[in-house]
DNA sequence: TCCCGAAGTTCGATTTAAATG
DNA sequence: GCATTTAAATCGAACTTCGGG
């Protein structure tokens, strides 16, 4: 491997010249161009690339961000990641990803290494979060900046990116009861997930100012489970058992896309079409949803820009820290957005 | 930040002496076990965690894997990933995850980070590939381990783990033949992907076994796309055009998941139904394939175990680095599956 | 004082060589 | 020679200090 001295042997110089010409350090200023040039070109000829290693024993920075997820096999998790690593990416980051497995073993341990590894900040994909909040003292102690995305600590040292679920439950269900739609089945989120009460709340409060009666017989829970998959086989088996009781509806608001879709099984194998004699509404935009037959009427997470935000929140308060400011936590929650595909119509 | 020398300090011993026993170094052998335990007390109750740029400086080893995506978007990422991530975790390795976005220059700028990290090893998942093959030059003066999951080089320098796609062609035209269709439409991929070509190989190969005659007119290509998405776009198009054509066909055999989606999206917008007037297979088992409506005969490729097969290859080939054995690069073909599911069925 | 460059120290852990009894 | 311990060198870059013109 080419040294720093290696380059100040070829050019003639010392390597403290050497490494003020190649940083582009302030004393640069001093220094002659002639000088400059015969170091760079020293340094293009033998290829040298400076040792991170040393440069980051010295400088205490790794240029790392530690990425924690909870369960990468949810479709959800795809274009929040897009969005953290092109973030990363324009701030010249790298991103060390983790999959937790939704084992708290495994998050301690992966909390470890990559504390070891001197990451700068830390991003936690919350995305279906089956933990005991316990772990939020392992992170407070981290340190570093933190940013979680899909669930909201109280805690004023802890990030947050969220999506309001109230507008969300709400825009689902003001999609379905514009398009003439009253009795209307729902399934609910399990009450592990933060996500779940907000979305309901908004639910019953549009229902309220719509003057539209919940049937609490159409009112379905999907159950506790550590595995997102789980709630695809969840949304069939409960709209199945739904259509056996016979209890008429029109339309059907699931907790997210994978729930709509077993539900839509459901209904396909029960005979009954989508979306001609049943609408269907799902929450989240993953992307099979663009690629449904029928596509999925559904309410959009800002995925991709959610991830990018984590990213600017744990950016500024790694410049934060650089500086000696200290800023506190950012929460933010952004606005999901309805997209109107093919599962949903009008009733006639 | 506390270090070696605070936990000499308080031990009472040397940094030396800490050293040997906290890295049950060879030397340990000669340390009796009370100074062990003292000094184990001591780390302990300081917190002491070693400093990985020092260590990694003075050891020139990271414990880290580069693994580079050339379009994450695609679903065929996740279980790849996860079974890379999995085994990583099982070696005590991390990966730095990098997205090339299917641009060159960003390739290059990710591959010189990666390397400036002096990761151990590299993995590269070509997913959907559509830069020159120059960039194998890149990859070979890297000088590190490296294994390319779905794509073959060449080169006896680099690795791969690819699936038998002539196996899988034919276990996919086996499929529909056996279920007695005999006008079978096919979609093949776009040339620039090197899966197109044997896959196509292994379905004319089985049809001439079988004495099947392939209708020129019923066969459809994709474009060459850099965007892994558009193969559904396209796939419903191509369909669309073919059934406007009313050229008659009784199954459709898709280059990969995301074409049978769009084609059965075609379909049924043309009022065929699946399977009942039409079947369907698919290549890959993406994981939307298992809940689509209807779910999605198709060949699997055992992702999860080809990102496993990956990681396995690099770290033998680090292991041989370390004990200065060399290594030749390890090429696996493994074998696809056929999974039937709802979208095929028995010719009547 | 300004400009240019070099010598030497530091970051924190590992390891070699050597010093004790 | 053996068991036990340690001073000092090393890894590679960056920064502080200093000296000569």
């Amino acid at each position: 491997m080419v040294t720093i001295r290696d380059v100040a042997k070829q050019s003639g110089f010392s390597s403290t010249t050497v490494s003020i010409v190649l940083n582009n350090a302030p004393l640069a200023r001093y220094i002659p161009a002639a000088t400059k040039k015969k170091i760079e070109r020293a340094a293009q000829k033998l290829g040298y690339r400076p040792n991170q290693f040393a440069r980051s024993l010295r400088s205490k920075r790794s240029h790392t961000v530690g990425v924690m997820i909870f369960d990468m096999t949810d479709p959800y998790c795809t274009l929040v990641l897009r969005g953290i690593e092109n973030t990363l990416y324009q701030a010249s980051f790298l991103p060390i990803l983790t999959d937790v497995h939704n084992e708290r073993s495994r998050f301690e341990r992966y909390l470890e290494m990559l504390l070891d590894r001197r990451i700068e900040a830390l991003i936690v994909l919350a995305n279906w979060l089956f933990l005991d909040i316990n772990l939020l003292g392992d992170l407070e102690k981290s340190s570093i900046p933190t940013a979680m995305i899909g669930c909201e600590l109280e805690t004023d040292s802890i990030s947050s990116v969220i999506v309001d679920n109230e507008i969300g439950g709400r825009i689902a269900l003001e999609h379905l009861y514009s398009l003439g739609h009253r009795k209307i089945a729902l399934i609910r989120g399990p009450k592990a997930l933060t996500d779940s009460l907000p979305r309901w709340r908004g639910i019953r409060k549009c229902a309220r100012a719509c003057g539209l009666e919940l049937d609490p017989r159409l009112i379905l829970d999907l159950p506790e489970s550590r595995d997102p998959m789980s709630s695809f086989e969840a949304g069939q088996k409960l709209t199945e058992d739904l259509i056996r009781q016979k209890r008429p509806f029109t339309a059907l608001l699931a907790f997210d896309d994978l729930s709509a879709f077993g539900a839509i099984r459901a209904l396909n194998k029960a005979g009954i079409r989508v979306p001609e004699q049943c609408s269907v509404i799902g929450f989240d935009d993953v992307a099979p949803s663009a690629f449904y037959t029928p596509s999925l009427t559904t309410v959009r997470q800002p995925m991709e820009a959610m991830g990018a935000s984590a990213v600017g929140i744990v950016v500024d308060g790694i410049n934060a820290m650089l500086e000696k400011r200290d800023v506190s936590a950012t929460h933010r929650k952004v606005a999901p957005e309805l997209v109107v595909r093919e599962s949903t119509r009008r009733l006639p």
